[in-house]
DNA sequence: ACAAAAGTGTTACTTATACACCCATGA
DNA sequence: TCATGGGTGTATAAGTAACACTTTTGT
């Protein structure tokens, strides 16, 4: 018979590194894989992802955003699931992983560093890696990723990290500025052996309207 | 019991408007709806597609993405059905519509001017709908919508209404002609009250990769 | 004094926009 | 000859890309 599965996608990025969330699966096949779980009768999609992410790794309230549908019949080789997949961004360090109902284990992993995963997972990372890639050049990325506080310098590496390219330093303040989306706290870096840097927030209005009305951003 | 369905929004284009393929329901609900139908056990999601497609319109060899999955509890008030929406483009003269196992009929409505839908359909138009206008201002459309032979105001038209704005004819040529996407047949229009207008065709090869690479068009 | 990252402007080039007149054809 | 749509170029504005030196701080 077949069923309906959620899975989902977390992303994090910590150590100057992409991160993924994964989870360590319980039964059969124990391997590692994303968080996610069947949908219940009764239960909405958006449901039932909030339900198995706080289930398997203690995570909740996270903003998520449907990434594809994965249907092939022998995805799972055991029986016949339909996964509807889903993504997100969040900062690691404002979660505190626990393991619940049906995983062992829920843990960080950079994402250049990802162990073997079970079923057709290693695929839908790969698709959820492709649309962030995309999300990044036409909508802000960065408020779900980056601490309250951050260096111009952390946001340029989150986007070189991002785009997997080198971004020139003048240019990408200048076009980061021009949006308005980001402004000075005021306050400056501490105990560094160079010159201290400013510490820079969001402007979460304007990065509002940013999400909303598209960006265009290619530096 | 939970099951899945696929649902397809068929975009066509024909006497200068959008158009979009529906079909009459013969069980209750009787009304106007998507083509679509239950997955079966042992069967991709890709195949559904094309066998409801086949089966509810006669209409076959289409090209067509996933657009999202609809998986809100109540969208059918009978029982629990999550629909996997696809979409595509085609062009409305190369089909023979015919009504078969599940439809009593297959019909092109002018996208503006649809009559009252089943279920959810209506937002999964919308969605499709917006989802294609976003989709013509980074990747060309028209190879899918226009006949073979067409005229540079065909195309014109085709982006005004797909976009819902005029564009400047002058720019719109120039910048068309700069990927190289289209070239001249060498003929021209027959018997018009005007000067005839050169025909032209879509350069295959070129438009595949400006749809893998991606185009950024803005007029 | 040196190492390390922060901060800052200008110029050249490319791309987008705005805009108006003549041409060919059939009725 | 008139009505209809086809065809074409240029000037200006805006945006993108390339590029190097000085500042601050701790060791």
């Amino acid at each position: 018979m077949l069923r309906v599965a959620v899975d989902i996608v977390l992303f994090g990025y910590a150590e100057q590194q992409l991160q993924l969330l994964l989870i360590r699966r319980k039964y059969a096949p124990i391997a590692w894989a994303l968080p996610g779980g069947f949908v219940l009768d009764e239960e909405d999609l958006d449901t039932a992802v909030a339900r198995e992410l706080q289930e398997e790794a203690g995570v909740a309230d996270v903003y998520l955003e449907q990434l594809y549908t994965f249907g092939a019949v022998a995805r799972d080789p055991r029986r016949r699931v339909i996964s509807v997949a889903y993504y997100g961004l969040v900062k690691p360090e404002k979660f505190t992983l626990s393991a619940t109902t049906d995983s062992a284990e829920a843990k960080w992993f950079r994402f250049d560093n990802l162990p073997e995963l079970a079923f057709d997972h290693a695929d839908i990372i790969g698709v959820a890696h492709q649309r962030l890639r995309a999300k990044v050049t036409y909508q802000p990325v960065g408020f779900e990723l980056l601490p309250d506080k951050f260096l111009f310098s952390d946001l340029q590496r989150l986007y070189e990290t991002l785009l997997g390219r080198e971004l020139d330093r003048r240019n990408f303040r200048k076009k980061i500025l021009s949006f308005s989306i980001v402004e000075e706290t005021g306050d400056k870096q501490q105990n560094v052996a160079h010159r201290a840097g400013s510490l820079f927030r969001f402007n979460k209005e304007r990065y509002a309207e940013m999400v909303q009305s598209g960006f265009y951003f290619e530096l």
